[in-house]
This record gives C-alpha cells, structure tokens and sequence, in this order.
DNA sequence: CTGAAAGCGCTAACAC
DNA sequence: GTGTTAGCGCTTTCAG
C-alpha cells in the first residue's frame, strides 16, 4: 500500500494538482463544488499531504525545536508537556532535544534544528557562558532562564524575583531572624532574581540580611541539599530559615536537619521553589513557591508562534505571577 | 546570510553537485583530490546538508519518532533521554509524542508520523483495547508495554516476571503471610507479568496467595496507594506487605499506613517497582525493583535501527533482568 | 572518475 | 475558477 501523493488524489477527482493543494491550503479561489469533490476523495483515501515536501518548497517545517536542558526534572517536563501539547493541535510538531545540561550536546542540535530547517526554537538555556549560535533568521523565544549578555532577546519565565520576595515575607513573619537562601554555584538568571526578592523582603521588613547567609551548594538536587546542610552546620553558622532555589534541594536540606536531631518547622523552616508532585506528597509536605506553568506554556507557544509568522512582537519581556503554595515546613 | 544548498558547494568547488553528493555521502567513486577539495569548501562555509530535500528524494526522513504515555513519569523520561542520547550519536532525530495517556491524542500522532515521512517508531502502549493503525511499512518497535491482541510485533521490555518474583520472595523471607498485590484496573500486560511472578513466588515457598489479596487501585499514582489503603483497612482486609505496580503507588500507601498509625517495616512491608529518585531519597527510602533502563533503550535504538535499514531482527521479544533494590521499607 | 538530468511531492506564479 | 509549470535541495541513474 504505496503513499498516496497529491497527483493521485488530483487524477481521481478529476482536477489538477494546483486545485487540491488550494482546497488543502484555503487559499486562491475554487468553485464549492470542487471543494467538495477534493475533500471526499481525501476522505476517502485518507490521504495526509507530505510535510517534508511542503517544507521544501516553503522552506519552512511545521515543527518547533524546544532545549531543555534536563527532561527528568518536572519542572521541565511538564513545561514541555504542556508546549508540546498546544504546539500540536495548532498541527505543528515538536522536536524535544535534550541537552543533559551539557553545552556540548546543546551545539550538537543546532545543525541538526539548521539541517530540518526547524521554524522556531524555544530555549531552556544554561546560564553559563551565553548560547551556541544559531542561524539569525531563526525565530527564537527563551523560557525560564536567559544568558545575560543577550538583551535583544525574546523571554518568558516567573517571576523570580517575586517568588525570592514571597519566601522571604512568609519566613520573616513566621518569626525566622537569619535565614539561609541557597541556589548552586552557576550564574543563572532566575536564581539571582530570586535571591534580589528575598533579600528586598527582608529590607522591606528591616531585617538584617548579610551575605553570608548567601550559599552556593554543589547543585540544585537533593544530594546537593544534604552535602550543604551538612557542612554549614559543621560550619558553626547559625540560622532558622532556609529558602532553597529547588524543592530537591529543599528535601535534600530537610533530610539531613531532621536526621540531625533538628524540627522542622518549628526549629528551622523551610521553603522551596517549583513546586513538583512530591513536595505534595510528602511525608513532610513542602512549602514552597509554585510557577504557572500553563500560563508560561501559553505564552510561548504564541509568541514563537507570532515569531515564525514574520508578526512583531511588542513586549520582549513577559513575566509570569507565582505563587506561595504553604504547607507544613513553614 | 541564506543558507547554502548543495548547488553552492558545487559551484565554490568546482564540481557538479552529483560529485558534491557523492563525497557527502561516501557512496559512488571520486578521487582523494575531489574529496579533499569539496570537504574543505564544506568545513569552510559551514554547511549542512539539508534533510528535508535528502527525506523527500529518499522518502525516509532521518527521524524516529516515540510514543510515550507521560513525560512527566520519571522512568518514561529517563528511557527516553536514553534513547534520544543514542539516536542522536547516530544523527538521528527524535521525535517524542507525549499521548498523555489518552487514546485519543495517540491517535492524532498517526497521521503526523505518516506526514513527516518518519523512518521508525518506538511504542510505549497503552495495554487497552489495541493501539491505533499505523501505515503497514512502518517499522515499530514496542516497549515496556503491549497490547494482548499482538503477537507478532517486536517487543522489548523488563523481566516483570522476576521482579514480581523477586518481591514475592522478599515478602516471604521477610515474614510476610499475607501480601497484598496492587495494581490499577488497566490491563496492562506489564503488571499481569509482576503479578503471575508475585504469585509463583508464593508458590514455590508454600505460601497461600489468594485472589482477594490482589487489588486495583484507581491509579498507579499517590493519591490512588494513599485512597487503595484507606479503602482496604476500611473494609477489614488483614495483611502485612504489600507490593505495589509502582513507587509512587507504594509511597501513597506508605504514607496513609504511617498516618494510620502502623510501623513500615515493623507491622508491614513494602516493595515499589521502578526506582524513582524518590526512592532512593525518602525519609523512608523504599525497597524496589529497579529496570535496567539503559539496556532496554539500547536495544530499542539498535532494533529499531535494524528495521529501518530492512533487516530482519531474530528474536521478536527481548526481556530485560531487573533487580531488587533493598531499602528501609522490608 | 565525473557531469547532466530526472524527479521526490508540494506551492505559487502565471496564464486562460 | 482552474490548469500549467517552474522550482525547493537533494539522490541517483545513465552517459561519457
């Protein structure tokens, strides 16, 4: 059962191939009648026009790239879910591309996106050292995250510094006097927004927060978490608060307090950030900051959208309102 | 700066864009000079042959796509990062269609996989009523799960006999007498698997395993372990293990065990399958049984790929070991 | 060993 | 309102 192509589909019913790919498209003019008779025959055959040669001759694939930099995290995941989803009923594909946190793996995917002539790209960019090149003409959106030399760029992501102030305020209130903000050591845009809310909260409320309370784990995984804990109270410093970049590192934190003889909350208390199922579910639910992940999904599936249609977009920022999800560790 | 075609190259080297072609693609005769010549214009401008063109004259697009029920389970997103990592060192690209566990939208990915010329599919199914049709020349190969009503596809999954095997056994050099098997009410061919092994390990070891210990829970989620548990106290059932479909079914049920008031692993035991992070993580890390994931995305590509280019692939079904994962909850 | 040329399935002028 | 036709960038006979 060989493919139909278009040709056969214009020989049944009787009309040129121009005539179907107008009925196809909705473009240039054609009689109802004919319209009708292509569709049946479309039916009829099940017939689905050929992606790859619309896409050469338009040199445009209905297909959307999307870097992420670790599909495991939920964060992510759901985010690309969601994109994937909303790309797909607007009949375009999406090519997931995995880059393991590596720059190096990250490069390898820009000739692949160049050799599929890929029409957008959205971006889960590392912080480190700006991003690989990509073809100018390629339309572009960046989520969550954004190298900082680039300020031409197209970006969507929480309100970090919103969700650092929200953490902040609820910890100050809840009577913590030094409390820890911890993120890892890579320069990422969304954890100093957050760390510039956390520390404006605690102005705003005159509280002293100095920047030793500033720490940089090995990471933003659970692991990380631990091994932080674990050294600052080798350390000797003292606190009663922990605001950390991610819940992983937020359970990794708890972990190690509590199997310190430690109380939570009511020794030190703790908030996260993302909001994945387990923070939840846990033994301990996790207080901690939740994205609007529909909301960022949307927008960027409409703007990259606008992008690929040569549309402007007017405002190159959007940030998205999150919000103070509380549960049991504050 | 527009990007180059092949014609380009030609012209800048010298040649006909046949000769261009040949080196490109290593087949056809060419002397060392040529070679050397159009691989030097090629490094020089940076080109990259484009797909699209290369997919609609050879109709097989370079591109596997994968169904998968849901991203955002963590032992789908690790198999596959697996196999998109593989694919890509093959220069391969991956194209991943989240169903999210819906018929419906599974369905809509067929007739795309037919546009876009895709070379080969990897399937993980949904185990209900048979998965849709796809063109008949299309290689697939099923992963992890299959639909009853298909014999004669390529299958490649763990051993969920063993591992049903493996925790009946465990259970019972625990202590357990009366061990509860908790599934969810899909037919999944997966967990019929764990449960035949589950119950044959009772077998071998002279312990009674009867039907009404077997439950299905309304999910393999937490919510589902967490409202299974709730229903079977409720109801009187006495048991002291229970072995779960998957961790985070196990980690519902521990969790409305401990708030009920019984001790893990004292007044019961548990096993979870998959070995999520969480796992390994929890307060209470949890006894599991881990998928040797990287073995089975190793032959999902090296299969698939044998089907794209027409070989003929020996064995139809490839079971992969797994192993049991000993923790804090037996 | 290399070039000329046909054509993969589609879109978009351009004719009528 | 509809048909004819010229490519999009590549692979692959077929000549030479």
């Amino acid at each position: 059962m060989k493919k139909l192509s278009m040709k056969d589909i214009a020989e049944y019913a009787g009309v040129s191939v121009a005539t179907v790919s107008r009925v196809i498209n909705g473009n240039g003019r054609f009689s109802e009648e004919t319209r009708q008779k292509v569709n049946n025959i479309i039916e009829e055959y099940n017939y689905t026009p050929s992606n790859v040669a619309r896409a050469l001759r338009t040199q445009k694939m209905p297909c959307i790239a999307i870097i992420v930099p670790d599909i495991t995290n939920e964060f992510f995941a759901k985010l690309v879910m969601l994109i994937e989803e909303k790309l797909m009923t607007l009949t375009y594909t999406t090519m997931i591309c995995n880059t393991h946190e590596s720059a190096a793996i990250e490069a390898k995917f820009i000739p692949m996106i160049n050799a599929l002539n890929i029409s957008g790209l959205i971006y889960i960019a590392e912080g480190e050292g700006g991003n690989p090149v990509v073809r100018k003409d390629l339309p572009v959106v960046y989520i969550d995250r954004i190298s900082n030399d680039v300020e031409e760029n197209i970006f969507i992501a929480s309100d970090n510094f919103l969700g650092g102030y929200l953490a902040g305020e609820r910890l100050i209130k809840a009577g913590c006097r030094r409390s820890l903000f911890i993120m890892d050591n890579r320069n990422i845009s969304a954890f100093i927004d957050r760390q510039k809310g956390f520390t404006k909260a605690h102005a705003d409320y005159n509280i002293k927060f100095s920047e030793q309370l500033i720490c940089c784990a090995n990471g933003v995984d659970f692991e990380a978490g631990k091994q932080e804990i674990e050294w600052l109270i080798n350390s000797g410093i003292l606190f009663d608060g922990i605001f950390c970049v991610s819940d992983m590192l937020a359970f990794g934190a708890y972990g190690e307090l509590t199997s310190r003889g430690f109380s939570v909350p009511e020794d030190v208390k703790i908030i996260g950030f993302d909001d994945i199922s387990i923070s939840q579910y846990a033994l301990k639910p996790l207080t901690t900051i939740q994205h609007n992940t529909e909301l960022i999904a949307k927008n960027a599936v409409s703007t990259i959208l606008k992008l690929v249609c040569g549309e402007t977009v007017a405002t190159k920022n959007i940030i998205i309102p999150v919000s103070l999800i509380e549960r049991s560790t504050t």
